[in-house]
DNA sequence: CTACCGATCCCCT
DNA sequence: GGGGATCGGTAGA
C-alpha cells in the first residue's frame, strides 16, 4: 500500500479506521542509539477503541474545543497524547475532518520487534513515575518485568505508551509519514488474516448509561496482547 | 484559588 | 474485590 492509500484510509468514517488499524504497526526508530546499536521498535496493533467527540459523553472533546482537546479537532492521522491517572501517556490517532474531534486509542499492541528496547523503556518509565525508590524496590520491579512475556509488555493503553517511550510532546505530529521516527504503517501484506471482535469500551463508566455500551471497541480475536 | 476526578496499572487481601 | 500513586483538566467559589 502506497503512503497515499494509507492517508486515504483516514479520510473514512472514524469506525471504518478503527477496523483498519488493527493489524498495522506502530513504528518506532530513532536511528543508532549512542553505542551504534538499534533502536527500532514495531508493535501489531491488537486494540482500539474509537471516541465520536463532542456528543460522545466518555469523549476528552465532550467539554468541546479546550486547550486539551483542540488537537482532535485537527486533521486526520496526527496524535493525541494525553495524561491519565497523572502518569500514563496513552496514544490517540485523530480522525474525522477537521472541526469534526473523533480520535483512536490505541489500547495495545503486539511486540513485534524491539522486544527488549520495549522492556527497558517500560523500567525507566516505571522508575522515573515514582517520587522515591529505593534500589529495593528498583529491582523488584526489574525482576516483575523480566518475567513480563513480550505479548503482555504493551497490553494496556498506558503500557503502549511506557513501551514506545511517548508523551504529549507528541501530540499533533503526523503519524502517516513513514520518515518520522514515531509513525503508523498499514498491516503488512502477507500478514496472518484474524477475525475482529467488537464490544464495549473500558473505564468509561463515568459516560453514562447512553454511552457505556456502545459497541465502539475493537480487537483481533485470539491476540495474546489484548488488555484483560 | 480549591476540590474533584480521571480513556490506568499494580499490589494487597 | 479494594486502594494507592500522581498530576492536569475542568468547574465552581
Amino acid at each position: 500500500m502506497t503512503e497515499a492509500d494509507w492517508r486515504a484510509v483516514f479520510e473514512r468514517p472514524t469506525l471504518a479506521v478503527a477496523e483498519r488499524l488493527l493489524g498495522a504497526l506502530l513504528v518506532r526508530d530513532d536511528g543508532p542509539d549512542s553505542a551504534g546499536g538499534p533502536t527500532r521498535r514495531v508493535g501489531r496493533i491488537a486494540e482500539v477503541e474509537a471516541y465520536l467527540g463532542p456528543d460522545d459523553r466518555a469523549s476528552h472533546a465532550r467539554f468541546g474545543e479546550t486547550a486539551r482537546s483542540r488537537p482532535m479537532y485537527g486533521e486526520a492521522g496526527r496524535a493525541y497524547v494525553y495524561l491519565v491517572y497523572g502518569m500514563y501517556h496513552c496514544l490517540n490517532v485523530v480522525t474525522g475532518p477537521p472541526g469534526v474531534p473523533h480520535a483512536i486509542l490505541i489500547r495495545a499492541v503486539e511486540p513485534l520487534v524491539g522486544v527488549d528496547l520495549i522492556r527497558a523503556a517500560r523500567l525507566d518509565a516505571e522508575v522515573r513515575s515514582r517520587r522515591s525508590l529505593g534500589s529495593a524496590e528498583r529491582e523488584r520491579i526489574r525482576a516483575r518485568l523480566e518475567r513480563t512475556p513480550a505479548e503482555r509488555l504493551t497490553a494496556g493503553p498506558g503500557l503502549v505508551g511506557a513501551g514506545f517511550g511517548l508523551d504529549r510532546s507528541l501530540t499533533g505530529r503526523d503519524l502517516l509519514d513513514p520518515a518520522q521516527a514515531i509513525h503508523l504503517e498499514p498491516k503488512p501484506v502477507g500478514a496472518p488474516r484474524f477475525e475482529i471482535a467488537v464490544s464495549a469500551r473500558i473505564g468509561i463508566g463515568f459516560a453514562g448509561p447512553d454511552w457505556v455500551d456502545r459497541p465502539w471497541r475493537f480487537t483481533i480475536v485470539g491476540n495474546p496482547s489484548v488488555s484483560r
